[in-house]
Parts: C-alpha cells; structure tokens; sequence
DNA sequence: ATTTTATATAGATAGGTATCTATGTATCCT
DNA sequence: AGGATACATAGATACCTATCTATATAAAAT
C-alpha cells in the first residue's frame, strides 16, 4: 500500500466542513454558491476547502459561465472504500508479514 | 452524518506513517517495540502517534509487564467502513436534501 | 458602460503538529 | 542493588493550515 499517496487522499479529507462537502457533493454536480450555502464561513475559504479537495483529486471543477461546477471524482468514490478495506484487512500481503519494508 | 466526530477520527488517520501503523495492526495486537521496528523515526515518536491514534479511538492500549499492547479497536474497523459508505451514497437522507442542516 | 454576481487570489493571523533531544519512570534481569 | 529495557513526558523547532479582510477577475444583467 501507497501510504503516502493515501494519506494525502485522508490530510484532504480530514476537516469537519470538507467531509460535509463530500456528502453534498455525494448527490451530484453542483456550483460554488450552492454549496456555500450550507455553510456560515465566508466565499474565500470555500474556496480555499475546493482547492484542497481538487489538488487531492477528490473533486473535479468545470466552468460554466461564471459558474464553478463540481463534482466528486469517480476515482475517489471507487478508491475511498477499497483504501479503507486494504487498510483493515488482514492477510498474506500484509505489511505486518514484513519487516523494515516499504515505508 | 456527525461531521466533527468522523472529522476527529480521520484526522487522526491523516499521517502516513499512522496509517502505516493502522495496517500493521490490522493483523492483530504488537507492543510498541515490535511496531517501531517497522519505522525509522525516535522512539517518542511513536509514543506520540499512538497518543494520537488513543485519543481517536482507534487504538486500544494494554500494559503487560514493561511492555505496552497496542491492538485496533473493533469499534473503528466495524465504523471506517460504514462511514466511507453513509459520505459516498446518495440516498433521501443526504445532507444535500436539506439546507443549512447540522453543520 | 456600469453594476451586480460568482469566484479566485494575496496576505495576515492564530493555532495545530511531526519531529527531535533530553529526561523521567517502571519493569525486568543478574 | 544496579544496570538494562520499554515506554512516556517535557520542551523546542520548523512547518502547515483554517480562517479572515481586502482586492482582483470575469461573466451576466441592466
């Protein structure tokens, strides 16, 4: 397993208000100002949370006029639950068969 | 969905080298000792980790003599799977159905 | 053309964190 | 008792980050 590539998936999903983003986003392609909408922080930091998310590869953006549309990477939503079923299962390819391996 | 609490535990899963330690002991209880072996950072390092990974709740600790048995709480890997699947699926009770809902 | 709307960028601030060295503590061995 | 082993704690450092205000940009509406 990749850790460092996965934790740079998990760093981008760990943040109360960008996990909320994910579950919007769960339903489909929306703009900016849409999701916004469920938040109380301001215009910048949705921004800021829509830019992690997209250098994580979680989201995808299009432009739309002067709309910004996202939506959930299909990447992500097929890796996310096979990441966390590598993570806790057990068997021979396991790194705790290893020693001193792949860090 | 409580976003904190999820938030919390990813957090904690949000480091390379705890992931690293989570797949370790996915095949079951180690002491400290034998984890360390598997990384090349000090020895309090990983006492800091695994603080970390205590306070999420996804580790259990257990002294025995001098050493310390670490094992993954069976609670975390019966709730990591099922949280992947409540973010990712789009079904009546989503978040995005609402507004302004539990931030 | 001007204003409004949607979004991004810049820069600052406050707080968090991964790591280290140094040291303390408890347990085991001889 | 004294040394070795396993682990934790304290304190420091360097870096990262979530948020804000202020401002820029680009598209749409009037």
């Amino acid at each position: 397993m990749d850790y460092q590539k996965n934790a740079k998936m998990i760093k981008a999903m760990a943040d109360a208000n960008r996990l909320k983003i994910i579950d919007i986003l769960s339903c489909g392609t929306m703009c900016a100002c849409e999701i916004l909408e469920n938040f109380d922080f301001t215009q910048p930091t949705l921004s800021h949370h829509m830019k992690v998310l997209q250098d994580a590869n979680i989201v995808t953006a299009e432009k739309n006029g002067k709309w910004q549309n996202y939506t959930l990477d299909p990447q992500f939503v097929k890796q996310l639950p096979l990441f966390t079923y590598n993570l806790l299962k057990s068997d021979e390819t396991c790194i705790c068969h290893q020693k001193k391996a792949t860090s």
